[in-house]
DNA sequence: TGCTAGTGTTGGCGACACCAACGTTGGTGG
DNA sequence: CCACCAACGTTGGTGTCGCCAACACTAGCA
């Protein structure tokens, strides 16, 4: 377990000498406990990444949740709406905005389920799996412009650890309260 | 890419035997193309953090920006709020809500700058630092259970790659919109 | 037949990051 | 001296995001 304790603080001179702000002495203009929180630090790249993905996104008239939701359509064929939300990570409320959005860009469509009249079976269009296509390309480009100081090793090394992380808090607290896959 | 066909319903990954959504079988129900990106880890994870931050601070009757602000009072010293907010990553319109809730909490004390009458000079107070010991404790049994599944050499591992991700991109955008360090 | 549970939809809430404007003040160059 | 620009603090607003509450509808079960 955490073993450090406060650290040495107190600098109350209030004469910040540093002149320059090169890489490195960038994360020294950080409080050094904030330096050391893990919670800290993936929040704030989660604020980075999330404005990445924002830029690039819309610069092709796109969103986020459009790479997610067709991305999940693709590879597990057309599902519920409630199916959908709890693979990609999204509340129900959200998910029928979305669909509504992908709707209307022709991207996906809504059907009743003739076997269970409550579902919507959403299912993908062809036009949604050339988007799609284009996409990843937009994907691809995040991915390295995101990961762009850490070599081949160290990308996959940081998708494994978050990946287990992920996985842990996902197991404990489910992923949109509803930690039950389907298996209907 | 993948024209992985799938049919609706199906697990397709039937092969493990276990029936639970254990921890290794979660990630399969994540789209690969999600599983495989770093920013929709680094996004999702950035969740879970922030879930398990709130529900800590606030189980003290705290926020977690009065941690951020607070060390960074206690390590630099007195500031003013346009520097506490560049040191923390914080717009100035929030610094000054902020501040206001450390200021009636009696954590902080604002005064004008003598010197320069534009600036507010936000010192911490004994209470506030006393305060600051006891969120120090909270966060370090954040980190502890945000880190769970890590051993010691991964957590080192997981923070020196979030770091070298959050100081390159910080430096190209900037943290809050104003890349430039005091040097008045 | 009733009851429970899952589904889709609407509406709202709170947190967060960010931006725009305004009045005030300091500093600088004409 | 005066005009101009830059920085500060404050108010207010915007958009995203995750989440919850309620409702009507439907499926499954005792």
């Amino acid at each position: 377990m955490g073993e450090s304790r406060a650290p040495a603080g107190g600098a109350t001179t209030g004469t910040t000498d540093d002149a320059g702000p090169t890489a490195e002495g960038l994360a020294a203009s950080w409080p050094a406990r904030l330096r050391g929180l893990a919670g800290w630090l993936v929040n704030k790249t989660a604020v980075h990444s999330h404005r990445l993905n924002a830029e690039a996104f819309t610069a092709v008239g796109s969103r986020r949740f459009h790479y997610a939701l067709l991305a999940s359509l693709d590879e597990f064929g057309s599902s519920s709406q409630a199916d959908l939300g709890r693979r990609c990570g999204y509340d129900r409320s959200d998910v029928a905005a979305m669909v509504n959005e992908l709707v209307q860009a022709g991207h996906v469509e809504r059907a009743q389920d003739p076997a269970d009249r409550r579902r919507n079976i959403i299912a993908i269009t062809p036009a949604g799996r050339a988007w799609l296509a284009r996409l990843d390309v937009v994907a691809a480009d995040l991915q390295d412009a995101f990961l762009a100081p850490l070599d081949a090793r160290e990308r996959a090394e940081l998708i494994r650890l978050l990946t287990r992380v992920l996985e842990h808090h996902t197991a404990l607290h489910g992923f949109a309260r509803d930690p039950n896959p389907s298996t209907h």
